[in-house]
DNA sequence: ACACAAGTAT
DNA sequence: ATACTTGTGT
């Protein structure tokens, strides 16, 4: 028996009774013959139809964006045979059922962190918005007199009736690429879950994957035992998802029979705050007559920005350059002056006048600072004079009388 | 010897010779011993570095993303050895190139259809938008004493020094969907040819792929062959191109011997019409005082809201300067850096192709000339280079061996 | 062809 | 955090 320290590997259990001896431990209780409760686990590479010449038939012909092309992975996961209730029929339930032993699930309350948040729940829409690939926190709970043994599967389902018989899995570019698939032992796996228990499943039937854990009691003084999750696509990517609205059924289950249901709509996204603030505002404006928010400025109504300054037409000047240092400096040079050239004389002025407010924290007392107007004009210097410095090399100073400070913001990549 | 009526397959041909005695054949000449005009090649299966369980072992260790772990596919592509002009620099040319045959590409004069097309050619940025996987007509010109065998090569390269050295090829979701694969020898390339001489070829070496099809004779009263091409994956698949701007690098070839050489930017987009109109403005606004067109609708949030841009960083550097001049020189040139930096990368990349193309009317012979690729690299020399050199006056050239030129724009007022 | 959606660069 | 890019739905 080993941990890999984050989820759980087949190739250190020989057989599921080990994990069932695990987690039988891990309630407290030694080993029974009794080991059922996850019926018929059978270790297995996890295969999808495909054309490789994988030796073991594969009996999972998974219904969407071709699957039937991707490589087979050699990561071992479980592979379950028919669990009726929870995975094997087409179309799995969804409806909140608390049980006998008040299963419930809840999230954090957020510390006021609405921003870049990595993750957040509304409450209002029963919606969880979570950045790809990074790390939520769901709490459980259960009344204490739960049975050893039950676990608490994750399971995607589709939520659109078009889509609900397929099962949920990454596209075939997160699950083929190296990033975060490094000895994981699913990577095609939607839902990944941080428990070093985690054992990922799939139906052999009907293709979905799922993960499982085991149920455990909450800590002394807490109501509720929190779980990592993570999920690995974007609701939007292309091959997989695909944009398609997406629920995450949690099942506590012990023997196959399922104890408890909830079911959480979960959007995986880059602006989870973003995407959150969006759909709540365009639910509040359609329920109620609040005429609110509209989304769009109605297209090109848009006020059109002033053209920018006409630029003087194709002349072109050549200098000549001894070093290639100063050559390729120059040349970044030349493409600032130009590439800066094109910006509308609104944002200019706008860069100015930040410039100018910064630089009134900045005057340093012994330095002199060159009065910001004074300096503006600088920008006045005519380009011969660069011309010349450069090609004569008077880019010397003269040894200085004054100092002047100049400041810079961050960021500049040259 | 078979067609299957759109490409090439390699299951029809035992061995490259009977590609090449067809092509003979296609140029009036029966089979000659010497079949060196494409450089030994020999068929094989397009093979991946990956995890399958293939018993072939690849030499292909292609560069982008995760090419690693993509399932091996079992279509026949050919595999070239190395044809060191055209396919085994690690940065192929993409110099124009008429050479002794007067080769030219062009594009047909489209028929008004400036809305829902599915592909159209820019003149004035030379570049080509094209719906992913239409078919796009392409028209090859060459005098008529092009000796026979002699073949056209179209070859996709990266055109940021940063991304040259990486293969293109398809993301794993286009490449291993059944979508458009079926039946085809090459999913994974980006670029195919309908031709039914096609043959596709990935260089063992470097994993570069491309697509080779018989130069042939423009009939009777007309001047250019119009061959189809197709491009497989969106520039912005992520997991592929991933929105790096990309050329095609058509070359005439015998013998291995480049002939000549055209390249072409390629955009392969949703809306070719939509993306044009929006670089051309774009550029137009910079390069002549059209004031013509706006870009964007300038994000209501710059009108109505908080002109207060804050500085994300807010950190900042000071420079002390010893001389005036100097410093002047250095805010104008800051001011620039700042500005510039404020432009979207579509906007510099464009001016940069420009600026490439510009300056491949204006080498001049008793000069050295960096080339385009390599200057652009200029633009990586870091700001504190540029610290370093104004304020310990190192901009003082090494009395130089080589002279370099650079053009810069009129009407840059300082 | 327009407008939205949603990842990403800045 | 803002706003641009760019595929997609209508
Ligand atoms: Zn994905
Ligand atoms: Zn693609």
């Amino acid at each position: 028996m080993a941990f890999d320290g984050s989820s759980y590997h087949l190739d250190f259990i020989s057989t599921i009774e080990d994990w069932e001896d695990e987690l039988l431990k891990m309630n407290g209780l030694s080993s029974v013959p009794t080991r059922c409760h996850v019926p018929s686990i059978s270790p297995s590479n996890e295969t999808y139809a495909s054309s490789t010449s994988s030796s073991r038939p594969s009996s999972v012909s998974p219904a969407s964006f071709n699957s039937s092309s991707v490589t087979s992975t050699s990561s071992p996961v479980l592979q379950i045979s028919p669990s009726p209730v929870t995975l094997s029929q087409s179309v799995p339930s969804s409806t909140a059922y608390r049980g006998d032993y008040n299963f419930e699930i809840s999230f954090e309350h957020q510390t006021k962190e609405t921003k870049a948040t990595t993750w957040t729940y509304s409450e209002s829409l029963g919606k969880l918005y979570v950045r790809m690939a990074t790390t939520c926190p769901i709490r459980f709970r259960t009344s204490s007199e739960v049975p050893p043994g039950a676990v608490i599967r994750a399971l995607p389902v589709y939520m659109r009736p078009e889509h609900v018989q397929d099962a949920v899995r990454r596209c075939p570019n997160h699950a083929t690429s190296t990033e975060n698939n490094e000895d994981h032992p699913a990577p095609s796996h939607l839902i990944r879950c941080d428990h070093k228990m985690a054992a990922y499943v799939v139906d052999p039937y009907n293709g979905r994957q799922s993960v499982i854990i085991p149920q455990e009691q909450a800590q002394a003084g807490s109501l509720w035992v929190t779980n990592l999750y993570q999920f690995m696509c974007f609701s939007s990517c292309v091959g997989g998802l695909n944009r398609r609205p997406m629920q995450v059924i949690f099942t506590l289950e012990r023997d196959g029979i399922v104890l408890g249901r909830h079911a959480v709509e979960v959007r995986i996204c880059a602006c989870p705050g973003r995407d959150r603030r969006a759909d709540e505002s365009s639910a509040a404006s359609n329920s109620n007559g609040q005429s609110g928010n509209r989304k769009r400025p109605a297209s090109k109504m848009n006020l059109s920005i002033s053209p920018s300054g006409k630029r003087h037409r194709g002349e072109v000047f050549t200098l000549t350059v001894s070093s290639r240092e100063n050559y390729d400096i120059l040349c970044k040079i030349r493409d600032a002056l130009e590439l800066a050239a094109r910006i509308p004389t609104r944002q200019v002025d706008q860069y100015m006048s930040q410039k100018m407010a910064a630089e009134s924290f900045s005057h340093v007392n012994n330095m002199a600072s060159v009065d910001s107007k004074e300096r503006c004009s600088g920008r006045n210097v005519s380009m011969a004079t660069i011309y010349q410095s450069a090609s004569s090399n008077i880019l010397i100073p003269q040894p200085g009388k004054h100092l002047y400070n100049m400041t810079l913001a961050n960021g500049q990549s040259m």
